[in-house]
DNA sequence: TGACTATTCAATAATTCGATTGAACAATTG
DNA sequence: CAATTGTTCAATCGAATTATTGAATAGTCA
């Protein structure tokens, strides 16, 4: 009593869930996460997601069974990446709608952001379109190698760390959007209070790169100089 | 050493995995399918899933823990549907990494479908805007239940148990196009070569509602008619 | 070539997950 | 009220996952 059909749906579905189970994992999802925002070492995601190497490598190896990700030696190291750009809006998707039915997560967000984000809830989609519209001076607070491997088009590059030090360049009267790897990442909001606190007009941006890319749009990258 | 930061990164990233555990089982990716054409008691569900029932319910209530669907008792009966049309827009973001990352999924298809699909590739975008635009007869072959819950605007409903004894009302030269639950479902499939077979111009769509739902589009209900 | 490094593999133990079964519960019907 | 029906609960077992550890592999660099 197994029909044909019944044996295709199975198989039809098993392969759908060889997607999920790789999205089942909170490690796996924070690696996904992080190789949204570009290639990188097995090493750097290991100490990035607080996994030892031996462990990430494995986790790194499900993803790829499930054709998330792709490995490539480089030189010494293997370099991860995104399979596609369609994993990275799979990725939106989800986050989306774990924002959208898991209250569990606005109060986990809340507790630990508390008070410091005492940022007016900036209305998202009118940010985007003055973001869009150069209207504002954007700030990719990321690591450099991240801006590299990809940024909203006019973006500066100026990492959190060397922010305080780099604060000359920016203009006083302008309006400035800082941005980092997106919702969940406080990057972006240490740099929007250090930049009230000089003095500035500063916003903090949800949107990382992948929801801008998510929304089909253009992304700056500079291909990296080989030195000679 | 467990930093605050990285007390709130776990946290996050285990709310984003309960959506991924929830859909890491293919039988629950079926139920989730099959919840996207509309809402179902769980005697249904089993039944059309081949699940026993007391396995349905359990799934379901696995994705009901996740916040993807809802239950509400209706009379004698459990009614479960999905939680938010978000939920939809996710599945078909899932189903469509699937598609195009596994190629498994196209092998597991043609070795189902085979030669019956004699059907030439039809551009799934252009056939979309013909249908849109009303350039074509619509016809929705899945049960009536799902066509009252939604369906495609100007379709018409002819389940496809019934197609063989309705023909008489389907134009003879007007170009026919059929859907059913989406693209691993058979009914329209069936329906195509029936039709085909009797004279009929027809063509099969593979987009069902939830895919025209993510686009945006409008969908279409009937409001059941409660009998004195 | 030989030391070194980054990554993966293999084995283990702890945990979680899924299907199955039969009983429990709740609402309806006669 | 008792019988019936639809659904959920609880317990069990086998299978699959995860983190951990230490060893193996395959490259690089001097």
């Amino acid at each position: 009593m197994l029909t044909p059909h019944r044996r295709f749906k199975d198989a039809i579905y098993e392969q759908l869930a060889r997607i999920g189970k790789a999205s089942s994992a909170p490690k796996r999802l924070e690696l996904l996460d992080l190789l949204c925002q570009g290639p990188r070492t097995v090493e750097a995601l290991a100490n990035e997601s607080a996994l030892s190497v031996a462990n990430a490598s494995q986790h790194l190896q499900v993803l790829r069974a499930a054709r998330l990700v792709d490995a490539e030696k480089k030189g010494l190291y293997v370099e991860y990446r995104l399979a596609d750009e369609e994993v990275g809006h799979f990725f939106v998707a989800l986050r989306g709608l774990a924002q959208a039915r898991l209250t569990e997560i606005e109060s986990v967000r809340r507790a630990y952001l508390a008070e410091r984000e005492g940022m007016e809830p900036v209305q998202a989609d009118e940010l985007l379109r003055r973001v869009r519209a150069g209207e504002v001076t954007v700030l990719d607070v990321r690591p450099v190698e991240e801006y590299r491997a990809g940024h909203i088009p006019g973006a500066l590059s100026v990492p959190i760390s060397e922010l305080r030090s780099r604060l000359r360049e920016l203009p006083k009267n302008r309006e400035i959007v800082a941005y980092c790897r997106g919702p969940y990442c406080v990057m972006a909001i240490e740099a929007v209070e250090l930049l009230r606190k000089k003095g500035f007009r500063a916003k903090r941006m949800e949107a990382g790169v992948v929801d801008w890319r998510a929304r089909g749009w253009r992304v700056e990258t500079t291909s990296q100089a080989a030195p000679a």
